[in-house]
Order: C-alpha cells, then sequence, then structure tokens
DNA sequence: TATTTTGACTATCTTTGACTTTTACTCTTA
DNA sequence: TAAGAGTAAAAGTCAAAGATAGTCAAAATA
C-alpha cells in the first residue's frame, strides 16, 4: 500500500480509463469522503499528477452543483504538440519560432486557418512591448494559455 | 442535470429563439411555479444571464397585468466590432470589459467558442504585464489586431 | 529533506425568504 | 360622477443561508 495521494491517483486513472468520453467529473467532497481525508488532499493529487505535463487538464467549478472535471489529452511522443509544450515549459519564445509553430499547427489541422490569424495576430500586437526578455516571456505566456485552450475545447 | 438557474436559462432562451417577435413576456409567479422555486430566484437568472453585456435587455412592470420582458439586442458584427474599436482608441478597454465583448461576440455568434477561449487566453496571459499603462495598451492593441483578422476572415 | 496530509480561512455560485414598492382595480363619498 | 382611499396582485431588493471548490502554510511522515 502507497501513499493515499497515490491511491486517489489510480483511482481517479481507472475512472479515466473506463469513461468512454475522455474525461470523468467528480465532486471533490465525495471523492475526498470516500478515501476518508480532507477535502484539500484531493487538490494535492491533481496538483501533482494531474498535470499538463503529463497529459491531464483539469477544470472545476464552485458553488451548487459544482464539480471537478479530469480529462485526459492524447499527446503523441516527439510530435508537435509536445515540443511545443515542452519549449513554452521553459519560459519564454521568440517571435519567429512561435510563428512556425503556429503555421505548423494549421498545418496538422489542429487549428483552423482563422485561429492561426488570430493567434498571429497577437504576436504582432506584442511588438510594442519595449524589453525584449519581457516581451518573449509574455509570448511564452500567452501561447501556453492558448494551448490549454485549444486543448480543452479540441473540435 | 445543472443547476435551476441554468434550467430557467435555458428555457429563457428557447423561448427567445422561437419568439418571432424578437422578445419574450413572462409572468415572473407563473414561471417560478413551472420551476418549483422562489420568485426572486427569476431575478437571480436575470440579473446573472440576461444582462445587457451579454445582449439582453430586461424591463418590467409591477402590480395588476404584471411581466417581465426580456429582449434580445439584434447587432450587427460590424456594429459590435467598431464599438469594440471605439473603446480601444479610447483607451477605455479593461480586462473585464474585453472579456465581456469577446464573450458577447461569440453570444452573437461572430465567432466560435473557441475562438472567444482564445481570445480570452490573451487576456489571462497579459497579466504579467507589471505596469497597468503599458498593460492595457498592449491588449488593446493586440484586442484591434484580432478584430481586423475577424474582419478580414469572415467565416 | 522532500513529500504528504491536514485544517483554517477564503472565494464563488446558487437558493431562499422576509420585507418593500408599484400598479390596477374597486369602493366610497362629496 | 370625479377624486381619493383602500386593497390585492404583481414585481423588486437585499441579505442570509447553503453548497461547493480553492489556497496556503503548518504539521506529520517517509
Amino acid at each position: 500500500m502507497g501513499t493515499l495521494a497515490s491511491s486517489i491517483e489510480e483511482y481517479l486513472k481507472r475512472l479515466l480509463a473506463l469513461s468512454a468520453s475522455g474525461y470523468i467529473e467528480i465532486r471533490r467532497k465525495e471523492l475526498s469522503q470516500k478515501f476518508q481525508c480532507v477535502p484539500s488532499q484531493v487538490n494535492y493529487v491533481l496538483e501533482t499528477r494531474f498535470t499538463l505535463e503529463r497529459g491531464y487538464l483539469v477544470e472545476s467549478k464552485r458553488g451548487g452543483k459544482g464539480f471537478v472535471r479530469v480529462k485526459k489529452i492524447k499527446i503523441s511522443e516527439g510530435g508537435l504538440l509536445s515540443m511545443l509544450l515542452e519549449e513554452i515549459s521553459k519560459g519564454s519564445m521568440n517571435k519567429e519560432r512561435a510563428r512556425h509553430f503556429i503555421q505548423r499547427l494549421n498545418e496538422e489541422k489542429f487549428i483552423s486557418y482563422r485561429e492561426s490569424k488570430l493567434m498571429e495576430s497577437v504576436l504582432d500586437g506584442l511588438d510594442a512591448v519595449e524589453n525584449e526578455i519581457v516581451r518573449d516571456f509574455i509570448r511564452g505566456r500567452i501561447l501556453g494559455k492558448m494551448i490549454i485552450v485549444l486543448l480543452k475545447h479540441d473540435v
């Protein structure tokens, strides 16, 4: 028997494997009751085991009928997305590299032409940020958030 | 099954979609009876889901012959985008305002949900720009460029 | 020391109900 | 009969209660 955290991790992964939709929705409180622990333990598991790097997306809603949704995303090893995610995780990205990735994303039909143009317009808009370090950082940051959105709301 | 609030929201939107006049008139009390809740629940739904920023106008009258009228404000894509551009040029485009505009564009079906989330992620990404003046300026600049893309590459 | 577990405090969203205001209608009364 | 008073039938307001989830740092454990 390992830690509580890994039991919960396994449980969620089992649920995910069984789910036809590719994602699961749980009640944080219910789950914590099932494992007889505090609710924030669930957050700990999600933060440490269901990260983007590991191929998971987590969304949630508070209040009545609240939920936590965990989604498994398929990122092919060594593919465009995994390269992109890795570069983004390093923190920043220059304009040419970003433009290249956006074009490739469109070529691979991961985004539409219009979406690619929308994303490129961000790069141009950022030219007005004076400091190059800051500019590259913000560019990487925005790109990262955009990728998450694209994965969350895949076509 | 979602919340009561979203059931009522959906019901009203369905009625609106069916209505030829572009607006609907309901009795607050009747509606609350239909959904077996207190009347003020209807106000909650109207206040949170049928706001001006989302493109709805709500009017009402009390007393005998009282009613609640909900109207969808019709606006053209060009109209909405030029309002946006005007606010940007006046420098009054803060983050929340921008977010509402983007959501409105989606609600009006001028952009897809995915595109709206893509645009919103720019707003969040820009939070890392320290200086508020700079941040607002860059946000406006990017938004402006995005709008041009939307106009150019019409769906 | 690094990881895990816990709990106090906070944030967000929804639902409810007591109390207030407005309006149409009816009933008096000069 | 016109003006005013009273009444019932709406709708509005607002704050409290309820239902979730998130954050963060201290404590416990490996």
